[in-house]
RNA sequence: GGAGGAGUGGCAGAGUGGUUGAAUGCACCGGUCUUGAAAACCGGCGUACUCGCAAGGGUACCGGGGGUUCGAAUCCCUCCUCCUCCGCCA
């Protein structure tokens, strides 16, 4: 959420932002549907605080009165604080009214993307920031798309999943199984190498955890819910991870917290099937290794790039042919400022697939968190949030498997080798 | 799931209807003293919203929400959490 002050102080570079998201004049007047719903707030707020602090004054009155034994003028005011009640529940009315009005109003305003982010309406106008300039793995005529060679090796089965639970949730098996589990183990390990702090985060978390992270009540739509208990299934680490540190105010020399988890991630998926979600491209049930960072907001875009740079090894390692897009305005997510997209290549498929998304958050996050640092002077100010996938693991099983397909079976990037304890699938 | 007890500032812990945003201690910050440190002493030390150029005000918050009252940390209702006992159980 977008601070009012922000909108008030610095409208015109949050129009340039709005802009560069395509949004028209006609939906940038919003802003100035904030700012007259933010004062009347502020109105309403002033002048309820005054009735407040007269009728605290009162009520000292009356009992002083009362132990003077002035009963007669203790019932007078007593008349008049209860004019003012009256008063005060109208205002506290129209109060209330106003301020749903206006988060109402906030919760449609996307942030801002930062000065670097390129205007762009879709996909196609997103700027690729790293190519990839080697030569594709050269496959054999007859290759095999992952959810082929799942079945020739036996990793992983959809239409066990479809007995158990439905469509979109794979049931991993032998090598496969060990593979995925290898792969959680490498991520995590270099994430703590690269100074993250593991975290084994609930999968569950409740209203309060998903509002903070923005799930509610921008995608719900996304999320399982277990509605009997008030809890919601996880779409990715990042929220039980984030909410961490909500109503958290850490000393500025604790900046930056490092938090790496893996979870398995539940989403809905509601209405995004379509082409080019066969086998593991999209699924209901995954699993993903997360990074998020609180920074200093002086450092936050010196951390995003350094977040790029250490996916961008996890990739080298896997020796998976990658490129870096830096998302246009029109691209990007709700939430963030700026994001990077890692693509794998698929090599059966012949496409790239998404694999990770990195992105600085600024206090978009932060403020809705109450995620705030106290400066060598004492003030406190809203950290920034970053976070990124490193990785999500499907389509980079699924590259993985695609690429390394050989008539002897699937070799594994050594990297690998000391986490599934073979070489080789076959 | 059943019975009982408890939730107060970073921590500990007073406070059961009237100027208590909250005693006291610890921790922390600044100062005096000291060659330095410790001890001792003095002072400071919550967050959010809001008014003000500022100095400085105002309001709210004692697990969450609602209620009673002129007035609530204090009384009532409800939910949540923790502890003890019973039951169940990986």
């Amino acid at each position: 959420m977008l601070q009012v002050k922000r909108i008030r102080e610095d409208k015109k570079s949050i129009v340039n932002g709005l802009r560069k998201r395509n949004w028209t004049a006609q939906q940038i007047k919003v802003l100035d549907d904030i700012l007259k719903a933010d004062d009347e707030r502020r109105a309403l707020q002033k002048h309820i605080d005054d009735l407040l602090a007269e009728n605290k004054r009162l009520s000292a009155q009356i009992g002083q009165l009362m132990a003077q034994g002035k009963r007669d003028e203790a019932e007078k005011i007593k008349s008049q604080v209860a004019a003012h009640k009256e008063s005060l529940r109208q205002l506290e009315e129209r109060s209330d009214e106003v301020k749903k009005h206006l988060e109402g109003l906030l919760y449609t305003v996307p942030n801002c993307p930062h000065r670097s982010v390129p205007k762009g309406k879709s996909a196609e106008d997103n700027k690729i920031f790293r190519d990839w300039t080697k030569p594709f793995p050269s496959l054999p005529p007859d290759a095999l798309a992952h959810w082929d060679l799942a079945k020739k090796y036996n990793l992983f089965d959809f239409e066990l999943g479809v007995k158990l639970t439905g469509a979109g949730f794979p049931v991993y098996r032998g090598k496969g199984a060990k593979l995925q589990r290898a792969l959680i183990q490498f991520f995590l390990e270099e994430n703590i190498k690269a100074g993250y702090e593991e975290i084994l985060p609930p999968h569950l978390v409740n209203e309060d955890t998903a509002r903070g992270t923005g799930q509610l009540p921008d995608k719900e739509g996304q999320m399982y819910v277990c509605e009997r208990d008030g809890l919601y299934l996880i779409p990715t680490a990042e929220v039980p991870v984030t909410n961490l540190l909500r109503d958290a105010i850490v000393p500025e020399r604790d900046l930056p917290i490092r938090y790496t988890a893996y979870t398995p991630c539940f989403r809905r998926e509601a209405g995004a099937w379509g082409a080019h979600v066969r086998g593991l491209n999209r699924v209901h049930q995954f699993d993903k290794v997360e990074i998020v960072r609180i920074e200093h907001p002086e450092r936050s875009y010196k951390a995003l790039m350094e977040m790029v740079r250490h996916v961008q090894r996890l990739m080298t390692k896997l020796e998976l042919p990658y490129r870096i897009l830096l998302l246009c305005g029109g691209d990007m997510g709700f939430t963030s400022a700026k994001t990077f997209d890692f693509e794998v290549w698929s090599g059966a498929q012949q496409r790239w697939l998404e694999v990770s998304s990195v992105s600085n958050f600024e206090t978009f996050q932060s403020y809705r968190l109450q995620l705030r640092y106290r400066d060598a002077e004492g003030k406190i100010h809203l950290a920034h949030t970053l976070n990124g996938s490193a990785l999500a693991l499907p389509r980079i099983l699924a590259a993985l498997l695609e690429n390394n397909q050989t008539p002897e079976g699937i070799r594994l990037p050594k990297s690998l080798h000391k986490y599934t304890g073979f070489r080789m699938i076959s």
